[in-house]
This record gives C-alpha cells, sequence and structure tokens, in this order.
DNA sequence: ATAGATTATGGGTAGTTGTGGGTAATTTTA
DNA sequence: TAAAATTACCCACAACTACCCATAATCTAT
C-alpha cells in the first residue's frame, strides 16, 4: 500500500447505469481510510461536475464553513450554494454509489461517466461537457497556466 | 562508490509486452529509495512519451497542488490536467510496471519502448517519435539553448 | 574461463473488478 | 389504504489484473 491516504488520482470511463449508480474506481476504493465507512459526500462541483469528497474531508470543509461570519451577504450565499446540495451516500457491495437525480441533471450525465481523481476529491463528469469546459479555459488562462506550472512542477 | 539517490541516467531499449508491461532497467530500481516502496507514479509527458516519477517525488507535487484552492477556475483546471493521467504503479517480482493503456497510446507505444533516464525521472517513448521529435526540436531550439546557457553550466 | 547470481522476457492462474439485472423492503402518491 | 415508484440489498458473469513460475540472456566474482 504505496499511496497516500484519501488522496486521489487519475481517470477512470465508467458507466452510469439505468438506476443511476457509478462504480467508484477501485484504486479509490481502497486509499479510502476506514473511518469513512464507505461513504461519501456528493454534490455540486463549481464546473458542471459531480464533486465526490469521502466524508472526513467534507466534516473538515463544515468546519471551515462554519467560521464564516453569516454577517456578510456573500458568506451566507457561498455556505448555501456550498451545502444545499450536499448528501451523503454509502457505496454498496459492488462498490457503486447512487448520485441523485438532481446531480445527475445539473452534471449533464448521460450513460458515460468520466471519474477524475482530483487530489482531494473525485470529480465525475459527462466526457463531452468535460472537453468543452477544458478547452474553453485553456484559451483563456493559458499564460496563467504556465506560470502555475513553473512554480509547481519540477 | 554510490551514486545520488532517485537520480536517473543513462538510456535503455527494453520492450513492452502483450500485457503492456515494461521492464524499469535494474540500475533505475537500485537507485530507488526504500520509502518508495518499489512504486512510481506514471503520467503523460509534455513531449508524446510517459513520465515516471518515484512516489515520493510525486508526493511533493501534490502537496503543492493541495495548496491551491477550487473556488479559483485556473486552479481547478490545473489541478485536473496535471492529476488526470497520473497513476502510481508498483513493480512487480520481476522488476516490471504495467503501462496503462490511455497511456501507452497518448505515447504510441509499440513493442520497442526506449527509457531514458531524466535526473529526477524517467521518460518512456517510442524510438522513432523520440527521433523525429529531436530532429523538429534541433531546429528550433539552438538559440533558446544560448539562453539556457546563463542559467546553467556544464 | 567458469560457476553463480542477476536481469529481461514470456506466459499461466486465481482472485478482483466492472456491469447488468433480480427481489424484497421502504417510501411516495393517488 | 392500496398502488406505484423508489431504494437497498443480493447474485451472476465476463473481463481484467496481480501474482506466480519458467527460461534465456547477461553480468559478476573468483
Amino acid at each position: 500500500m504505496t499511496i497516500n491516504q484519501n488522496t486521489f488520482t487519475g481517470e477512470f470511463s465508467y458507466s452510469l447505469d439505468i438506476k443511476g449508480r457509478v462504480n467508484i474506481p477501485a484504486k479509490f476504493r481502497n486509499v479510502l481510510t476506514s473511518d469513512n465507512e464507505q461513504s461519501f459526500v456528493i454534490t455540486r462541483g463549481m464546473d458542471p461536475c459531480v464533486w465526490v469528497y469521502p466524508v472526513t474531508v467534507w466534516q473538515s470543509i463544515e468546519s471551515e464553513l462554519r467560521k464564516l461570519s453569516s454577517l456578510s451577504r456573500i458568506n451566507r450565499s457561498f455556505v448555501r450554494s456550498t451545502v444545499r446540495y450536499a448528501s451523503s451516500v454509502q457505496y454498496d457491495k459492488q462498490g457503486r454509489i447512487a448520485i441523485t437525480p438532481n446531480l445527475i441533471e445539473y452534471a449533464q450525465l448521460g450513460k458515460e461517466a468520466l471519474i477524475i481523481g482530483m487530489v482531494n476529491k473525485i470529480e465525475i463528469w459527462n466526457p463531452k461537457l468535460l472537453d468543452s469546459v477544458d478547452q474553453e479555459s485553456h484559451k483563456i488562462d493559458s499564460s496563467e497556466f504556465d506560470e502555475l506550472a513553473n512554480q509547481i512542477i519540477l
């Protein structure tokens, strides 16, 4: 067991079945710490995709949110939009979680589901949608992109 | 005389077998520190080849990525594109790692695999592809090499 | 130079993983 | 309250992967 706990990388093409279930890649399940009790929190991503957090990671996000004063209007609206669509799900014996219709619609998920490890969380995408979002942002941000790459990648 | 740890130099012609496995040269395995637990992280190179990092080296990249807040669109897109094709692999008793179909396709790997030490990481090339990329870039780069000369002394 | 160890390559097998679908329990709706 | 829909839990199977052993080529040391 070599990888960091609760850390996700890599890309997987899986399918969303008729009941709205997707498999969580075995590699991801295997690095999930046991205190998560096979459960994730799924919610809307900032991009049009589904975000999947280990519950323990989500809990630490919640405690950050708690620190934000509700006096500020922006804070209230940020907290609301973050928490509103979040729900906790446990994967079944085959390693699948059920995505709520709400989120399926939001991420425009069809049969194909692209699952991407994003270090501290997992994203579930409609592959075609990701393509277009990707191209879009590459056009806009390429210089800032290079800057980040210079800082981080060896 | 001991060589630097986790430092790779030299070139090797190995073969990719039918199951998509390549041998990591013994010389490379022998300089890999034990805290890597015989594991590498493989991902897309900037050139059309496969990059192979010792896990410990990759982890330092990961911890930089963790600092980037997902509130920023550029950050999200940067993390995604960096981590998307990365996966951790452990070499077997014969010293081989399995290259994912994804990466085999990206690097256009056939039976021949050229393995090159790149100091802090390893590159796996289709030898013919490297030839053409090499010739291409020689035309372009000769002026930029002069610029590099200010930074590095050989 | 020769024996022994190491290294590169091939392939077999058992267990794991991804996917589909069935059935009973639970919730929702009329 | 009964019917309909949804959910939770179960089993089955094909494809894949991890792990094992075998062999030939290469290197090392005496």
